[in-house]
DNA sequence: GATATATCGATAAAGGAATATCGATATTCC
DNA sequence: GGAATATCGATATTCCTTTATCGATATATC
């Protein structure tokens, strides 16, 4: 397996859904043409993405859509399941609470944790949702390693450095905040300023032009 | 104001939330180098895409804050008001619709719709829920531009559909699904699947490395 | 069996974004 | 007032991603 890029890293489960949405009837593989046609991409790019991953199709052939879907989720590490931790139980971290898609990505979410003592002691779709303060505990036992953070910007830095010391490994951001971890702990914002930004901008370059 | 990429554009709302974080207390101005060191980021970089939307800097003396925040917040569209509906009434739906946040991206839900005949009538944070055959009625009369899709990935399309024939120009998708609309419309989906192959990569080489 | 065609993979070229370099300038310090 | 310094902006370079080209090959057709 090669190194792939952030952009075609991110590219994959797109493939991955598109082929699984096939897979149930009609033929057994298909093309980079098609995938691209599907998916709005080129289909250079399509058969660059999946030289990395799989050990490639066939001329004339394409590719074998089950072997396909099994190399990505190999990739992927979907097939391995990921435990991860939410803090913050308000309306986002309930929403991912019982977000049923997660498990299409090989993401158990375990439990939650608030320090607001409402909520704490309290579950949300069958998931505990515990205070603040038993978050190590619970992580070092479960042997977490995914931390999503769905709280208020103020306290985003406090709960990463809690994860951290909770051995949390990988931090899921929807915080408005940047926050600093170790060399050795990945952040991924989900930045939906950045989304917004990039909606406002395109609406005011149309309503320019009209 | 010169043309920006969408790197540059999606960084910008966050120096914006960093220098208004700041402006409060403390100095009026500050320095590329300060954001950069605070957001993790290239002095230079830093310098380059403030350059693109604000008339500059001053050597020694770096950028007067309160000058850049209304640049940025201009650029942005922020001082406009963007009104915006959600269809998929769901947790994820509700969830933003009570978001407070996103008053200060300039965003404004007005509204949410469904099909399910349970959410249609009532209401979310004093946002009302109607059913989703009223959106084109709505959207014409407010004219609202601005789409929010928290759909299951299954009807994602059909929604857009009715988006874009509803004159809405820029659809913000939370669907795990590809969606083709009119090339004046824009699309930015909110693709929480490729944040998590970021994260499972990261941690499963974390894990190889030990 | 020979030719045509679809499709792939590898390599090359182009395009864009991040980073480095360096001269210009506003303030500070002596 | 002149030298030192922080900081900016413009230009050049490097790096990375996407796109294009082209030869190779598996199947289909005659």
């Amino acid at each position: 397996m090669n190194y792939v890029s952030r952009q075609t890293l991110e590219r994959l489960p797109v493939y991955l859904r598109f082929l699984k949405s096939q897979s149930k009837s009609g033929p057994l593989n298909t093309s980079a043409k098609a995938i691209a046609e599907a998916l709005g991409l080129t289909e250079i790019q399509v058969r660059k993405d999946l030289a990395a991953i799989s050990d490639g199709g066939k001329p004339r052939i394409g590719y074998i859509i089950d072997d396909l879907v099994s190399d990505l989720e190999e990739f992927l590490g979907y097939k391995d399941v990921n435990d991860a931790v939410i803090v913050g139980a308000g309306k986002l971290g309930k929403a991912l609470m019982s977000y049923k898609g997660f498990s299409d990505y090989g993401l158990n979410i375990v439990a939650a944790f608030d320090t607001s003592d409402d909520v704490a002691g309290t579950e949300e779709e069958g998931k505990p949702i515990f205070h603040l303060d038993k978050l190590e505990d619970l992580c070092r036992r479960m042997n977490i390693r995914i931390g999503i953070i769905t709280a208020p910007a103020e306290s985003a830095q406090y709960i990463a450095d809690k994860m951290v010391k909770s051995g949390i490994l990988a931090i899921w951001n929807f915080a408005p905040a940047h926050i600093e971890v170790p060399q050795t702990v990945l952040v991924k914002n989900e930045n939906m300023a950045a989304s917004l930004a990039v909606l406002s901008k395109h609406l005011s370059e149309q309503l320019m032009n009209t």
